[in-house]
DNA sequence: CGCGATCTTGATTCATCTCAAAATGCGTGG
DNA sequence: CCACGCATTTTGAGATGAATCAAGATCGCG
């Protein structure tokens, strides 16, 4: 929950990738070799297992702004995330879009395709996105072998949901500025190690806190004029995380 | 999602509980004559196993009011609902308290203690209630032999998270009419065959809606006015179905 | 370089909060 | 059964945060 978490995209991580990736060449794909091996779906696999999956894994890359699934699709497949962000949204019988929570590397989104539903939510791609595609056959069989695979299976529902009750506590109740404070907060969970985090745009911005766009605007400007984040580019920002504590804490009292 | 599926507290359901329960005898408690078998978690099991249950399952009654469990109590068990009405609610960082969702008869809330986790959030009965407590231990071995349980649990935790998702898209965006308007709505899943629904104190409505105890009663207020509700006493309200439909469809434009 | 999309900023309006007080409901003890 | 007191609800009046409406400014891109 606190920013000093970066293990979600730690160098470590990366360079065991490569490490291993020498052996199988640097084209085919491996699952041993995946960076985000040890947060995935198979971490609780042994090498032998996991070298039979790549046969049934595809990998995927989506530009920002394209959608992994749609809502109401049937769903085949839940995803990996290799590397990137996904934002999962839904539109209101009201007609408006509503962000609903975010998955970075290691998340697993499309659990609802396991069941044979729907998807429950568009999967929109905020940066450029590496993920794998887990066919439900695929997750069934090994499911029934592997009684381990399913206990993961549903602590990975379980997290889904605690984050979906984060967003009604914390990123949907309180002042517009307290919200915004708490999506710099969560953003930065999956920022860069250097504290460079991914800025959505100012309409997005809107659909997670539910203000318009003009409101996210004037939050992110009075943010940056007290120096508790400050624009790389129009996407990107560097967060002062001691300010933005400090600025959390006082907006408890007022508010 | 439509106030037709009564389904919830049907008379029938009620009808085949007290015929089961004639040869148990009315003291012992015996899950084939449970009310909300059918949509409870054993609802896959068969007579025999059924008969094995009650030795570890205690049923427990609750009071208006009280917990059933609280956020990070540590969780040694799940709870069937068999009657009544509790709300799920997480007090946030910034000190308000905040309604996650509403569990009613059949629901099986606390599925976080299946995972050893703590509880997730507080679970306090809206109305009297009826539960039957299912100890973590007793569902990992059942679940171990029967693998259509571990199959009915993810579906239950994807239920719990759609529930999560539709208060976020429809229940904390857009105005506060039409957020109560919505929450009539919702209650009226869990209202009576005859349109009697429970109306939560103001206090509670505001803490589902966002809204502060003036607020909410003035919408109440307002409703009533209309003729959308009204009250049988303060706790209790008849829905004109018809009308709330069609203020929820004119709240869509203007909004 | 120019054009559409996105972002910013300002002025005004409106919904909801806040503060305050009265009304009602409800349990308790006389 | 009534009188009392506390909690909840209702209602009002004023303050305020965010929406809306309306221009500009900037960005990204052909």
């Amino acid at each position: 929950m606190v920013p000093s978490d970066s293990s979600r995209c730690s160098h470590d991580a990366l360079w065991i990738a490569s490490n291993d990736a020498r052996r199988a060449g640097p084209e085919a794909h491996s699952c041993a070799g995946c960076p985000v091996r040890r947060q995935a779906l198979f971490g609780v696999f042994d090498e032998a297992m996991l070298a039979r999956l790549p046969a049934h894994i595809s990998e995927q890359t989506i530009e920002p702004g394209q959608a992994l699934y749609r809502a109401n699709e049937p769903a085949a497949a839940a995803w990996t995330i290799r590397e990137g962000l996904i934002r999962l949204e839904r539109s209101s019988e009201r007609g408006g879009r509503r962000v609903l929570r975010l998955a970075g590397p290691g998340d697993l989104v499309g659990l609802e395709a396991l069941l044979g539903q729907t998807h429950a939510a568009d999967a929109i791609a905020c940066t450029p996105l590496q993920v794998c595609r887990l066919p439900r056959v695929l997750i069934d069989e090994l499911g029934a072998a592997e009684p381990a695979l399913l206990r993961d299976l549903m602590k990975r529902w379980q997290a889904a949901l605690d984050e979906a009750e984060e967003w009604l506590t914390e990123l949907s109740t309180g002042d517009a500025r307290w919200r915004m404070l708490r999506l710099l907060l969560k953003l930065s969970e999956y920022g860069e190690p250097d504290g460079r985090i991914w800025l959505p745009a100012r309409g997005d911005i809107g659909a997670m806190l539910d203000v318009t766009v003009e409101t996210a605007s004037r939050l992110v400007a009075a943010l940056k004029r007290e120096g508790v984040m400050q624009f790389a580019d129009l996407r990107h920002a560097r967060l002062d995380m001691p300010r933005l504590l400090a600025a959390l804490r006082e907006a408890v009292g007022p508010g």
